[in-house]
Order: C-alpha cells, then sequence, then structure tokens
RNA sequence: GCCCGCUUGGCGGAACUGGUAGACGCAACGGACUUAAAAUCCGUAGGCCUCCGGGCCGUGCCGGUUCAAGUCCGGCAGCGGGCACCA
C-alpha cells in the first residue's frame, strides 16, 4: 500500500505554481476582485504553528474565492521595527537590522513551505527605507494638517538605565533589567489627532457589517463617547471654580467628595507649598503610566483641606482629595464621587469615612408587595427585601445602582433630587441626567457636555529600531522644522553603542547634529521614532501597488481597496485596528486616494494553545523533549518526571512551542494545514496536539489511496453521465451537491472545521460503493473529481497529486467551484421526530412537505407514542411540517 | 478595577432563523488481516437503570419565558483577551 510522499510532492507544485506565476496578483476589469490579508508577523525568529493557524485560514479564503472567478490579492510582509530586535542587540551585540532580516530570511522560507498562495513579488519589510520613506511624507502632511502636534505626556522612566520603559519592561512597579523602582516623566512627544476622527469612528462602526460583533463593542466602549455635564464647583478661598467633568449628573445629590488626578493643576499648585502633598503626588508617579496598574491599585487619596460647595444641597460641604485613580487624560482631571452609585467612589468613602447618601432606586423596590415589585428580577428582590431604601450592602454596592444596570434596563427609577423630583415620581436615567443639566446651566454652573474616552495617539518612542520622526529643531531658537520632502528618507546609522544606556539616536555623536534645512544654521535632528503601529497603519495600502514611486499608488488603490476579507488575531481588536481606521481615513483628509474603511470584513481567530511542562527545577522544558509512558510524562533525557501544566497560548517565554519545521518535516505542510483548519472553529482557540496531526495525515492517505488505488477501476477521465445510475449512486449524487452547496457556504462563513466534516462525511458514504451498480464508477470519478476541487483550499498540494492522478489536465488550481443541479438538493422522505410533551418518544419518516394531518396522524398511531399518551387527556397536537410534532397532553 | 468574550461526552468539536443534543474526528475498546508489528478494514461507544419493549438524567451553576431552550431573558461562577510604549 503506497502512502502519499509529500516529501516529493510539495516542493514539486510549489515550483510549479511559481513557474506558471500562478498567485501573481493582476488588475482584471473581468473578474470581480478581493483582497485578502492576514495580520502580517513580526519577524520575531521562527514561525510556529500559530503563525501558521492564521495564513492557512487566510490561504483558504484565497484559493477559494480565486476558484470562485475572484482576482485575487493575497499579499505578504513583515512588520520588522520593534523592540525585540534591540532587545536580541543589547543581549547578543547583533545589529537589529542584520538580527530582524536574518529572522525574515528564516521566517519566509518557512512560511514557502507551507504552499501559501501569496504574491511574492509584493513582499515589503517596513524597516526598508524604501518602506519607511513615504510614513515620513505622510507624517509631513499630517503635520500640514494640522494632524499631529507635540505636548508633553508621561513615560515610563528607569531611574538607574536612565531610558524609557514600555510597559511591558515595568513587571510589579520595577523596572525588568535594574528592577529599579519605575518613575513617571514627562517628555515632549508627537502625537496624532485621532480624536477628531471620534465621532466619524465611532459612527462607522454601524456599517462594518462583516466584523465580528464583539470588536465593533470593543471599540466603540474604546472610543467611549459619554453625555454628560460639566460643572464647575467654588471652593472656599480659590479664586477660580474646580471644573468637573461626569457621565453621571443625575447621582450629583448624592456627591460626598471631590477629586483631582495627581497631575491636575491644582494639585500641582498645592504640591509647591506643601511637603506632603508632594510626596503623596510623589508617590502616585511611581505607579507607572499603564491604565491597568493605575486602576488596580489602591484606591488612595490626599485631603487637601480644600472644601467645595454643593450647588444644589445648601450648606453642604465637600472634601476636595487629591486620589490617585483619577486620571488627568479623561474628562477634566477632576471628578464628584457619589459612594452611594459607584463602586470606586464607595471603596473611597469607606476608607476615608466620607458620607454614603443614595439617590436613586428602582421603581418598586420601595413597595415591595406592589406589581410592580413582582417585575424585578429576583436576585434584586431579594436584596431589597431588607429595606427597599438600600442600595447598599456593607462595603459592596448593589448591582441595581450600577451603571450597567441602570443604563440596559432603561428602567423608571425614584429620585431624591431635593427640590427637583416629587416623592412619588418616577424618571428614567436619562429624563434625571436632563433635568439636573438644565438647572446647571440656568444657574450658569455647568452645562451638559460630550466626552471621549479615547486620547490622542502618542507616536514618539525613545528608541533606535523604529522609522526617524523627520524634523529638526533648530539650536538657536528651538524651533521645529520639517525636513523638506525631497530630504527624505532620513534614514537610521548603522553604528549604534549599545553598551550605553538611553536612546541609541540620542547617544550616537553625530547623526543628530545636522542644520535647518529653511535657515542653514545648526539644528537638532529628533532623536524619537516611531510607534511601530505607524508601519501597520497603511501596509495594507502598499500592497496594492508595493513598487510605486508614490507610497499610495492612486489607481492601485482604487481598484484593489478596501482589503475584503483581514483576518488576524483578536489581541488586535482595539489599537491595531482602530489606528489603522484612523489612518486611512487622515491620509485621505490629506488627499491620499484611499477608502474611508479600510477591513470591509474582519475575522478574528483564535489562538494556537499547547500544554506546558516544567522540569522539578521550574523550568520550562519544549514540547519534543517530553515523552509519555503509561500515563507518566517524562523528561526523554533522563526519565525523569515532569509537571503537565495547563493550556497556554504559544509563546517562547513557556517553551510551548511546537516549530513549523518539525511538523512538515515529518507530516508535510498539507496534514499541517489539515490539522490547523479542521480541528476547531477559526475564531477558538485550537489546542495542538500530537494526536491531531495523526489523525489528520490518516485522512490525507485515505484521500490519496482513492485516486492511487481505486477499488474498483473507475470511468475513463471526461466520460459523461451514463443514462441509469443504480440507486445507491443516484442518493450520492444528491449528498454531493448537498456537500458541495455546503462546503461553500461553509468557506463563506468561515466554517472550515465543518467544511472538512463535510467532506469526511461524504467520502465515508463514497467508499461504502463496491461498483457492483450501474453508473457507480462514473459517479466515484465524478465525485472524487469534486472533493479534489473542494479539498484544494485546505490541502493544495495532495488536490494537485489526486487531480493528476484522475488523469485530468492542467491544475486544480485552474479549476472553478464544482457546480451541482439544484433540484438534486431536495430530498422526498424526511425523519421527522415526536415529542410527547417535549420529550422524543419516536421518529417517523414522512414524504417532503406532507399535510399537517397526516403527519399528526401517523405520529398518534406510533406505539411507543400510543404508551406515553395512555390515560392522559391530549390537550394540543403541535406540528411544524419537516421538522417536528409535539403532543402535549395531560 | 474597567471593557469584551468563552464554558456541550475521556478530548477537539457539530446542532441552520428555538424543533431528534453529541455530526465529523481524536483517544479507547472488541474483531478481521499479519509469524509479529505497523498500516488498513469492520464494529462498539454521554451517564445511570432495564423485565431489552424501553425508562430516567444530561450542554458550567441558579432562576425565568415557551408546546418545545445548548440556542432567548435575568443573576452567579470559572477561564481567557484587551487596557493606549509588546506586536
Amino acid at each position: 500500500m503506497s502512502r502519499y510522499n509529500f516529501r516529493d510532492a510539495e516542493p514539486k507544485w510549489q515550483n510549479v505554481w511559481r513557474e506558471r506565476e500562478a498567485f501573481k496578483a493582476v488588475e482584471d476589469p473581468d473578474r470581480p476582485k478581493y483582497y485578502v490579508l492576514e495580520m502580517f508577523p513580526y519577524p520575531s525568529g521562527r514561525l510556529h504553528v500559530g503563525h501558521a493557524r492564521n495564513y492557512a485560514i487566510g490561504d483558504v479564503v484565497a484559493r477559494y474565492k480565486r476558484a470562485r472567478g475572484h482576482t485575487v490579492l493575497h499579499p505578504m510582509g513583515w512588520d520588522a521595527f520593534g523592540l525585540p530586535a534591540e532587545n536580541a542587540a543589547i543581549q547578543n551585540d547583533v545589529h537589529p537590522r542584520e538580527w530582524t532580516y536574518e529572522n525574515i530570511r528564516v521566517m519566509g522560507e518557512q512560511l514557502r513551505t507551507l504552499g501559501l498562495s501569496y504574491d511574492w513579488d509584493r513582499e515589503i519589510a517596513t524597516c526598508d527605507p524604501g518602506y519607511y520613506r513615504h510614513e515620513q511624507k505622510m507624517f509631513l502632511d499630517f503635520l500640514r494638517a494640522g494632524l499631529a502636534y507635540r505636548r508633553e505626556s508621561w513615560v515610563n522612566w528607569d531611574p538607574v538605565d536612565n531610558t524609557v520603559l514600555a510597559n511591558e519592561q515595568v513587571i510589579d512597579g520595577r523596572g525588568w533589567r535594574t528592577g529599579a523602582t519605575v518613575e513617571r516623566r514627562k517628555l515632549n512627544q508627537w502625537f496624532l489627532k485621532i480624536t477628531e476622527f471620534a465621532d466619524e469612528l465611532l459612527a462607522a462602526l454601524d456599517g462594518l457589517e462583516r466584523w465580528p460583533e464583539r470588536v465593533r463593542l470593543m471599540q466603540a466602549n474604546w472610543i467611549g463617547r459619554s453625555v454628560g455635564a460639566r460643572l464647575r464647583f467654588e471652593i472656599a478661598g480659590e479664586a477660580e471654580p474646580l471644573e468637573v467633568f461626569t457621565t453621571r449628573p443625575d447621582t450629583l445629590f448624592g456627591a460626598s467628595f471631590l477629586a483631582v488626578a495627581p497631575d491636575h493643576p491644582l494639585a500641582e499648585r498645592i504640591a509647591e507649598t506643601r511637603a506632603d502633598a508632594a510626596a503623596f503626588i510623589e508617590e502616585c508617579r511611581k505607579l507607572g503610566t499603564s491604565e491597568e496598574v493605575i486602576e488596580t491599585a489602591e484606591k488612595r487619596g490626599f485631603d487637601t483641606g480644600l472644601s467645595a460647595r454643593h450647588p444644589f444641597r445648601d450648606g453642604v460641604e465637600l472634601p476636595v482629595y487629591i486620589a490617585n485613580f483619577v486620571l488627568m487624560e479623561y474628562g477634566t482631571g477632576a471628578i464628584f464621587g457619589c459612594p452611594a452609585h459607584d463602586q470606586r467612589d464607595l471603596d473611597f468613602a469607606r476608607k476615608y469615612g466620607l458620607p454614603v447618601i443614595p439617590v436613586l432606586w428602582p421603581e418598586g423596590a420601595r413597595a415591595l408587595d406592589d406589581d410592580a415589585a413582582a417585575a424585578l428580577d429576583a436576585g434584586v428582590r431579594a436584596r431589597f427585601d431588607a429595606d427597599p431604601s438600600q442600595t447598599i450592602d456593607g462595603d459592596r454596592l448593589l448591582h441595581v445602582s450600577r451603571t450597567a444596570y441602570v443604563d440596559t434596563q432603561g428602567g423608571r427609577h425614584h429620585y431624591a433630587l431635593g427640590p427637583f423630583t416629587e416623592a412619588t415620581e418616577t424618571l428614567t436615567v436619562e429624563e434625571a441626567k436632563a433635568r439636573i443639566i438644565a438647572e446647571l446651566e440656568r444657574r450658569g454652573i455647568g452645562e451638559g457636555a460630550v466626552r471621549y474616552r479615547l486620547r490622542d495617539w502618542g507616536v514618539s518612542r525613545q528608541r533606535y529600531w523604529g522609522c526617524p520622526i523627520p524634523v529638526v529643531y533648530r539650536v538657536d531658537d528651538g524651533a521645529m522644522v520639517p525636513v523638506p520632502e525631497d530630504q527624505l528618507p532620513v534614514t537610521l546609522p548603522d553604528d549604534i553603542d549599545w553598551s550605553k544606556p538611553g536612546n541609541p539616536l540620542d547617544n550616537h555623536p553625530t547623526w543628530k547634529h545636522t542644520t535647518c534645512p529653511e535657515t542653514g544654521r545648526p539644528a537638532i535632528r529628533e532623536t524619537d521614532t516611531f510607534d511601530t503601529f505607524f508601519e501597520s497603519s497603511w501596509y495594507f495600502l502598499r500592497f496594492c501597488s508595493p513598487h510605486s514611486e508614490q507610497g499610495v499608488d492612486p489607481a492601485a488603490s482604487r481598484y484593489w481597496m478596501p482589503v475584503d476579507q483581514y483576518i488576524g488575531g483578536i489581541e488586535h481588536a482595539i489599537l491595531h485596528l482602530l489606528y489603522s481606521r484612523f489612518f486611512t481615513r487622515a491620509l485621505k483628509r490629506c488627499g491620499y486616494e484611499t477608502v474611508d474603511e479600510p477591513f470591509a470584513g474582519l475575522m478574528t481567530q483564535g489562538m494556537v494553545v499547547h500544554e506546558t511542562y516544567r522540569a522539578s527545577d521550574g523550568g520550562w522544558l519544549y514540547p519534543e523533549e517530553i515523552v509519555e509512558k503509561d500515563g507518566q510524562w517524562l523528561r526523554a533525557a533522563d526519565g525523569v518526571p515532569v509537571q503537565r501544566g495547563r493550556l497556554e497560548k504559544m509563546s517562547k517565554s513557556k517553551k510551548n512551542v511546537v516549530g513549523l519545521e518539525h511538523v512538515i518535516g515529518n507530516y508535510g505542510a498539507d496534514t499541517a494545514r489539515l490539522v490547523l483548519l479542521s480541528d476547531s472553529p477559526p475564531e477558538r482557540d485550537l489546542e495542538w496536539t500530537e494526536a491531531g496531526l495523526e489523525g489528520a495525515w490518516r485522512y490525507v492517505n485515505r484521500l490519496w489511496r482513492f485516486v492511487s488505488e481505486p477499488a474498483f477501476p473507475l470511468a475513463e477521465a471526461g466520460s459523461a453521465q451514463p443514462a441509469q445510475l443504480s440507486g445507491a449512486a443516484s442518493r450520492l449524487l444528491g449528498g454531493l451537491a448537498r456537500t458541495i452547496k455546503g462546503v461553500g457556504e461553509d468557506f463563506d462563513g468561515f466554517r472550515m472545521n465543518r467544511a472538512v466534516a463535510r467532506i469526511r462525511e461524504f467520502t465515508n458514504q463514497l467508499a461504502e460503493l463496491d461498483g457492483s451498480g450501474a453508473g457507480e464508477d462514473w459517479l466515484v470519478r465524478h465525485a472524487l473529481e469534486a472533493l479534489t476541487v473542494m479539498i484544494a483550499p485546505i490541502t493544495p498540494h495532495l488536490a494537485e497529486e489526486m487531480w493528476q492522478a484522475l488523469g485530468r489536465e492542467g491544475l486544480v488550481i485552474e479549476q472553478a467551484w464544482p457546480d451541482y443541479d439544484p433540484a438534486l438538493l431536495v430530498e422526498d422522505q424526511i425523519t421527522i421526530a415526536v415529542q410527547v410533551n417535549g420529550k422524543v418518544r419516536a421518529t417517523i419518516e414522512l414524504p417532503r412537505d406532507a399535510a399537517k394531518d397526516v403527519a399528526e396522524e401517523r405520529a398518534m398511531a406510533e406505539p411507543n407514542v400510543m404508551r406515553a399518551v395512555e390515560g392522559m387527556t391530549v390537550r394540543k397536537v403541535i406540528v411544524v411540517p419537516n421538522r417536528i410534532v409535539n403532543v402535549v397532553a395531560a
């Protein structure tokens, strides 16, 4: 029995495809275009099966769309700037460029062995000056259009290394290399005005119908448009009132304190004269810059001793705190706290002994015997039983008063808003907000306001391995001067001394010293580089015309954009996708030929996870170092038992990676692709196991045997359907039609696992034929040819080999998707279930679309149904044609 | 802490707009072939009970809507993704 020889077949067909330029993207007016894009990788070293899953999914789409008659653009490139290259430079004394290009070479070779249908002529690497010179020009355009500006902003600072740290380099508040306590520092940095597009980016989410709902939701929440109010509190002894922003003006009557951010001007002014305030602010600055750290830290405040007058409650004074959880970037950097209706405020109030004043509770909560109370869900009601006016249980805020409940329910509430409500009146949250805002406006101390959570995009990075920011600063007057376009690109110097801490460009002896392009007088280059999200925000435009003199070639962009299907990890749901959406719009405003929305369709695939293994000394072990013996996991080298850990995302640090070369070397690319596509639905996580690989390998061989050693001789290639078909053969012809239809729908809907299951199911049926019936030799040939074309997007090399073995001319990749006669889809006999009171008691066979009374009669005649209803009265019989019969009896 | 998901046999998963839960596969078990093994082929298979007709239970947990709930609604738990300088 011959086994499928992938070692010869895979390189052979890869060569054939390359020689024929089979995947060259061509602008063809006669065919619909289709642009498939997988998120390009960071060249980190080697590809693992996690990468491969992303590309395999995209390749199925690309090959399927090609078979469906589209002209396809399917490119690949490298997101080549980034921090790991610098880390490698520091640790291994290798230049980031060398390290990066070596990784690109290795990973590119690995990619080629997967047989992916890329147009390799369009390969780009973002660290190539030929790429980034265009983004330097884009930046100059943004500058001209007022979409880029400079201001001071906070960074994580390592005081020992004198360097800026990325959030991921801050571990428990300490620098990852030095262990020093991280501080916050203010630096002058470049920003892009993404906030100017906040409304547009939010509104356009509705039109992104082929995006997952959850990604749209996450983006909407990230933009975080909230309608609330700005209001000004008078502070005793202060000339200026303190302005706060709130999304919940309806809780103003429950206010019991005010708090400002540690970097709020008021806080900074107090710190000038009070050492304890300064010390508190200093403490806050040691927290670092990430929102996660700030929000999970213990809520702490510093009582400034100032007090603010409550605008509506006479004689009520609110203490003013400096608090570590108030963010200067959001709203006005100052808040009022209403502990009764916000958990964080409640925590703070309990800690500092501040009053907790409930001002709203749901309708019905006051009179629990009412019918209204019955409408409350049971969980809420139970909590209100004790005291209807209570909204707080010790230190825990009852969920009924949380924003989420109030807003999603849209329900009515009792409010205690002093003179503005009657005790018996109920209001929605929106009505109560409007009432308070009207009163603020009437008194001239506040007004309705819209705020966004979204902040402008800080693009400056104090690093070497990134795209230089093309501006200089004149030495004599400090003026910022853009580098003229004809002097682009500003390139990176090669000779870098990695032994010195800090920004290598800043440390370089000569690079930053230049002259002002306007005056010719001495100037200093900007030594920061761009955030690497900058490169990935427009690469999809560059792929349309990677060799064009213009960064974005108008004709090519017009033809190919938008990306019809974008595929990548859910971890990019917010930042990369939002930045790209913004960038495309910003470019358009600057006159570039782009669409509004770069990605018409988005699919977010799950991660590939694998077990982790740890030796007794705590060190991680690679899967290939492990053997299983009698249910025990042992280190292969010495037979010492190891600890099996949980499934985790494949990562180098935990060593739970499975390298591609291992898989492809032992089983071939097609088997690997089959595993990656068939074991889990693409959007879910996939557990990589050796057993899964074995199963896929068996199926690859099974398919191969079908054509190389058929159970009986097949009809001649190209022979016509015989007039006579055996019963089995004609049933299978119907099965094939349903398979073709189903697989197509599955591919369209990214259900690759379901498509494979369908194909396998059909193969199982096909294998039952023994060739004795009329026309079966023709049917099997016909079915195998169709199967070959259908499986080709998943296992393309195998499909070519099968096509050839079936004696067909040409290549599978040139074949159109198989056709079928729609009349074959319908089945004449249908099996439906008969239930008694919702429990299945029998199944009956009925002709399709049988009349209801026929179905009922047949159902009632079933012995098991008769037994089940014995002694009961049949109340009603529900018949859903072609679906179910349910007998309701009591 | 905040935002967003996910949870179905021993395992991965299937189940269209609520209508026979467990398709397809992995692992397992029994059998055929073989000197033997591998490979291959055939068969069994959610759990419990059974007088072998069938019955009861079952989609993370609690509650609700419905003739009917894995699917819809409310609550809870566990696990995961993101949180703006990882990419």
